[in-house]
RNA sequence: GGAAGGAUGGGUGAGAGGCUGAAACCAACAGUUUGCUAAACUGUCAUAGGGGAAACCCUAUCGCGGGUUCGAAUCCCGCUUCUUCCGCCA
């Protein structure tokens, strides 16, 4: 959620940043924003004027019991009486009000940040690094869900046996296959200064509100009714709200922490080719990557993240790109986001894998992280996160880039070390 | 799952309808002074919102949400959570 205090100092800039992202009423928006804002502190002190009045006049009764003034006691009581009705009154109104201007506030996407290139499609996204690794193979290189029941390492129909679609088993080399990225992983963000965390994966209500999952993505999480949890889609959300409502003294800034979990995603609505495989699951592992920075260093983190999370790839010997994502293309919530994807060699496309993203305040403004500053006054963080990285697709191109003419996948020279075996069949 | 007792500022902890946004102590910070790595003394020390150029003023908050009352940290109801005991259990 934007500040308020933003969108009414710098309205034409905020309002020219998300027409930007092409949500075309975002002036309607903003216009009524600020009317209910205006409409909001008008009820307040007049509520507030009212308040002060009421709490004087209640103090008085007790000092006039004491000397014997009954009648005059009485009358304050009277009135003190008589005005909590107006009193009730107006708390209605401003409640109306602020929820209205709530509804309001939580229809506004981030402000993309300027150096965010404008466009509607991911056509328009802007490719900012690739590197040269792409193979070409003499042979027709399998897709990684064939190579998967070939080397019987990943089992579709037993997931759909136990579960559903979107569950694979995964087994023996496959396994453990995957239990080395995730050492991987961990073990390289240590090295960059993550401390590493395992939160819980199922969430409240509250934790689902603080990162923005709920309200707009509700029916995308899982949710157990019985205790109204909801399973975390990325870690993303136990570990930022590990800060929801911290005040964080200027000089622990900034809190890198990193966490693998099991991420789990509804995908209602997904179906088709582009779903196949590893593609998109319900359930997934990932290591996710969190920062908490102080606003004027949360550009540089965000490089700094996309140098990390690039470095996994490269150190996995993997086809990828890098991508700035346009201003119509980037998630709700973020001001600048990169995406990173790697080289489907069966497939012929590019897979992502990585979105590391600045959210600015928008974030630890529902949150309400805050750090203190030089004059002990409190200020919003900015909060960044990044995938480093999600596993599925990241097998997905191994496997099908390191597919040999004899049928046997090789294990990159990195991993060797974590799997204990140089190849797969 | 059953029973009992708790939840107050960074920490310990008083307060038991009005004089309490909250004693006292500790920690922290700033200053004064004496001076061998420290002591003594003084002061500051919650968050959010509103008003004001500012000094400052007002409002709300004592786990959370309701209620009683002219007035609630204090009384009542519901919830959350912690501790202890019993039961169950990886």
């Amino acid at each position: 959620m934007l500040e308020i205090q933003r969108v009414r100092n710098n309205t034409a800039k905020v309002t020219e940043r998300i027409l930007a992202r092409g949500l075309s009423q975002a002036n309607e928006i903003i216009t009524e924003i600020i009317r209910l804002d205006d409409k909001r502190k008008e009820v307040l002190t007049e509520l507030e004027a009212l308040r002060a009045e009421n709490n004087r006049v209640a103090k008085t009764v007790g000092t006039l019991i004491a000397q014997g003034k009954k009648e005059e006691a009485e009358a304050a009581k009277t009135q003190t009486s008589e005005q909590k009705a107006k009193i009730k009154e107006l708390e209605e109104a401003l409640e109306t009000i602020q929820n209205d201007a709530y509804s309001q506030m939580v229809l506004l996407p981030n402000a993309p940040h300027d150096s965010v290139p404008e466009g509607k499609t991911p056509e328009d996204n802007s490719i900012v690094y690739e590197n040269d690794k792409k193979v070409s193979f003499d042979f027709t290189p399998l897709p990684h869900w064939e190579l998967a029941v070939k080397h019987d390492i990943i089992d579709w129909e037993l997931g759909v046996k136990i579960t559903g679609a979107g569950f694979p088993v995964y087994k023996g080399k496959g396994a453990i296959l995957q239990r080395a990225l995730i050492q991987f992983f961990l073990n390289e963000a240590g090295k960059a200064g993550y401390m590493e965390i395992q939160p819980p994966i199922f969430i409240n209500k509250q934790s689902g509100f603080g990162t923005g999952q709920l309200p707009d993505k509700d029916g995308q999480m899982y949710y157990i009714n019985e205790d109204d949890f909801y399973l975390i889609p990325t870690a993303e959300v136990p570990i930022t709200n590990i800060y929801r409502e911290v005040i964080i003294e200027k000089s622990a800034l900034p809190i890198k922490n990193c966490g693998y979990t099991p991420c789990f995603r509804r995908e209602a609505g997904s179906y088709g080719s582009h779903v196949r495989g590893l593609n998109r699951l319900h359930q997934f592992d990932k290591v996710e990557v969190v920062q908490i920075t102080l606003p004027e260093k949360s550009y540089e983190v965000l490089e700094e993240m996309c140098a990390h999370v690039m470095g996994l790839l490269e150190q996995l010997e993997l086809p990828f790109r890098k991508l700035l994502l346009c201003t119509g293309d980037m998630g709700f919530t973020s001001a600048k986001t990169y995406d990173m994807e790697v080289w489907s060699g069966a497939q012929g496309k590019w897979l992502e894998v990585s979105s590391v993203s600045n959210f600015e305040t928008f974030q630890a403004n529902r949150l309400k992280c805050r750090f203190r500053d030089e004059d002990k006054k409190t200020q919003l963080v900015h909060t960044l996160n990044g995938s480093a990285l999600a596993l599925p697709r990241i097998v997905a191109a191994l496997i099908e880039n390191n597919q040999q003419a004899d049928g046997s996948i090789l294990i990159p020279k990195v991993l060797q070390a974590y799997t204990g075996f140089d190849k797969i069949g």
